[in-house]
DNA sequence: GTCTATACCCCGATAGAC
DNA sequence: GTCTATCGGGGTATAGAC
């Protein structure tokens, strides 16, 4: 059950029981996978029982994945909107968002990547529910990619396309450069992306 | 201890219980990542006893994944090598690539994606070792994608930042078309990829 | 809603015969 | 090199008092 405050929208200094279990979990799952993280620890780190856990989220870790994806969509989407917010125009917001994304990761030493990726991964043929809900992240970040690009004058296919790419490239460059724990794919593909996105635009103008 | 046909290199009909138990590894840590592959499953899967494998590798699970990564990054060396060899236009290379890899993907019902990816997140934090190889693998490939750009005539800085973002976009759009079970990411990446290459090209003539 | 206790199973790893 | 048996621990999930 939500508390009065939670429904009412009311900024409040405690965070509910439920929320912080979601929380917990999806920082967990980010760092560690789903087959990596254990409810006990999550329940221990989120200051909760384990039947707190099993009280909000009857389907078990599964539910409690897809949740936590959830969560790791919102969270990303507002740090998106922020970022794309940073230039007016796209190339130098998408550029300057690599480079936020790269001064997170290098800070917190390569481990909190992308909030949805190491959840979903591996775990697509077990479990549909998750693989959804990864599906819908993606189309999120990349829809948010695509209005900023229409904004700024972009013909519907072109920003489409050019949203989808972005957002694959982002992920990747995300993904190597935790691999090789060295920020340079994301250097890289930002400056590239933003050379990719003038090009099109001078093609099709 | 390998076989005599195994030291010759000289084809055989039946492979040895080592390579089968790394084979296997491999496979099932690409489709459930590390955490999501038990030892015992492997060594069913690979007809092999719990005994050969820590026979083989003492080290235990961390071992046989590092081991399995190797492999992973040698198969998808060769199958890069032979994609990239397609055509003698970089440009078209990768983009023939890209659709390689998006109709086996496809192919496997969305299950077979990054060899490595899979295995290495989650475990970064954990496991230097399995890190490490991870980072081996895409320092390969990134290799083989700037001697067929350097081959063209590409400078030598533009070849290495080019080859970086190729992989990167590659990964990440095969996980996009992965989590979305369709090859759309892998499509316009390789298309944006061409261009991509060929406004580099442009720019430095 | 929160807590403890526990059922039940599979995990990685080891021992030692053959 | 191969095989079986087993150990100790942790996994998810549930039951039921409060």
């Amino acid at each position: 059950m939500r508390t009065r405050a939670e429904r009412a929208g009311e900024p409040e200094t405690t965070v509910g029981t439920r929320e912080r279990i979601v929380r917990t979990a999806s920082r967990l799952m980010q760092r560690q996978g789903y087959d990596g993280t254990g409810i006990k620890q999550i329940s221990q780190e989120a200051a909760a029982t384990l039947g707190s856990v099993y009280h909000f989220f009857p389907g078990g870790k599964q539910e409690l994945a897809v949740e936590a994806i959830r969560h790791g969509d919102r969270e990303f989407a507002e740090l998106l909107t922020g970022m794309l917010a940073s230039a007016e125009d796209p190339a130098e917001a998408i550029e300057a968002a690599a480079h936020t994304l790269a001064g997170q990761l290098r800070q917190s030493d390569w481990v909190d990547g992308c909030p949805v990726t190491a959840t979903a991964l591996g775990t697509a043929a077990r479990a549909p529910d998750i693989q959804r809900a990864a599906a819908e992240a993606f189309a999120r970040w990349r829809g948010l990619v695509e209005a900023k690009l229409r904004a700024a004058g972009f013909a519907e296919g072109d920003a489409g396309d050019l949203a989808h790419t972005v957002i694959s490239a982002l992920e990747g460059a995300e993904l190597a450069a935790q691999v090789s724990r060295d920020e340079t794919p994301l250097r890289l593909a930002g400056a590239h992306l933003a050379q990719l996105i003038r090009a099109v635009r001078n093609t099709s103008s």
